[in-house]
DNA sequence: GTCTATATCTGGATAGAC
DNA sequence: GTCTATCCAGATATAGAC
């Protein structure tokens, strides 16, 4: 995928124009540059409030260069969104088939989004109005994302039927969880007085998830614990 | 303040034009019309996507005539926005002052709070990056956000302190409560399969934060049960 | 007070030279 | 492949007639 660039996605654009200057062929793909560039500004400003111009001057181009490599800005946040997913996705599919108790299983995975997510360089929730509004540009967003509710809804489930948590709605305790898992993000964005690390609010939503779902909260501190020895790299 | 209108706030246009036909004294604030009708689109579209001539159309009137009561399209979001903060901030100054236990009173607080988000029209997290982003136009938001933040935090800390609530860290503690609440109105943003009413979504949010912070979350239902029963209207 | 007309600006996207 | 030049659409905001 790294090879060669497919330049605008699904329609090539016509293969015209000087090559590279030398095959230095282990020069960067323009599109990798183009994407962290917009990334970045993202990050910064907010989807919307960027330009492509913006974007451009940081991946090193003119403003109507980036549109040999995309179609549309809006092409360029999709092949961002592609990635932003799969982190989540990976970190519940591996819980889900993980061993030992649901607690503690659970526990890592949000500890885990929380974590991803304040380190996310991008506003959730701008996401979610944007691709509302294009829904044909990110079809597979919201595919992903209801995969992602269904499989924190199955282990909610699970750990239902074994009777470690209590008898809740999973749907809807997976999105409350999921949902509180994104809120944190906001706060990074406020001017706020205090600063908290993303550790210390990762153990304090994970707490509450388990408090609020283990049928003994009494062990919660324990899970907690055993996820937090056992969280990955 | 329904009285006579004060076009474009601090700078009032000159006083041109004829008036409004009869003095039919009980006509509409201009203004009253135009805040609603942004409303309902901010609502339907997010802010951003909505342009003067659409808020113009819907308030009945064409699209210039917009800027005889208002400066700007920010001062309209500002003008509407003054009115958001003071509904939480009611709530929480009132549980403040309640009599009985602090998890029943935290417990109507984020019911409530729910509630009252859920049928927010806005998208909270819009106005949080548009408010960051023209700070000038929005100081009073902030300043009374934090002050939200403050109330829910000294009701928090109150309970730890009689030890109704477990040793945690009230601000912490209180960011994310307020982070959860605001989070439960994405979902009805999102293309979602199971509908929830914002009846079950309060409750829900409101055990979880209850069991989550009660010295002793057996009780929690108890509590609960309390807060619904003695809710308001 | 509200209108029509318009200035002005901004930003996405295209054409075509090199 | 990247550039310059330009088009074009959409939006905020202003001018001035009525």
């Amino acid at each position: 995928m790294a090879a060669s660039p497919a330049p605008s996605g699904a329609t090539p654009a016509r293969r015209r124009g000087r090559p590279r200057a030398a095959s230095t062929a282990g020069d960067a793909d323009p599109r990798e540059g183009i994407v962290a560039a917009a990334s970045d500004l993202f990050a910064a400003h907010g989807i919307e409030a960027v330009t492509m111009a913006e974007i451009a001057e940081r991946a090193g181009l003119k403003q109507s260069s980036i549109y040999y490599w995309f179609r549309s800005k809006s092409e360029i946040l999709a092949s961002i969104l592609e990635r932003v997913n799969r982190i989540p996705l990976a970190i519940v599919e591996r819980e889900r088939a993980a061993p030992g108790p649901v607690a503690v299983r659970l526990a890592r995975l949000v500890r885990e989004d929380v974590l991803a997510l304040c380190g996310f360089p991008f506003d959730i929730n701008e996401i979610h109005r944007l691709a509302a509004r294009s829904p044909e540009d990110f079809e597979g967003y919201w595919e992903e994302r209801h995969h992602l509710d269904d499989e924190v809804e199955a282990l909610i489930a699970e750990g239902v039927s074994t009777g470690e948590l209590r008898p809740v709605d999973a749907r809807l305790a997976a999105r409350t969880l999921l949902a509180t898992d994104e809120a944190t993000q906001n706060w990074y964005r406020v001017p706020e007085r205090e600063h908290y690390e993303p550790e210390v609010v990762a153990d304090h939503v994970a707490a509450v998830a388990l408090r609020s779902l283990m049928a003994d909260p009494a062990d919660a501190d324990r899970a907690l614990e055993a996820a937090r020895a056992s969280a990955p790299s």
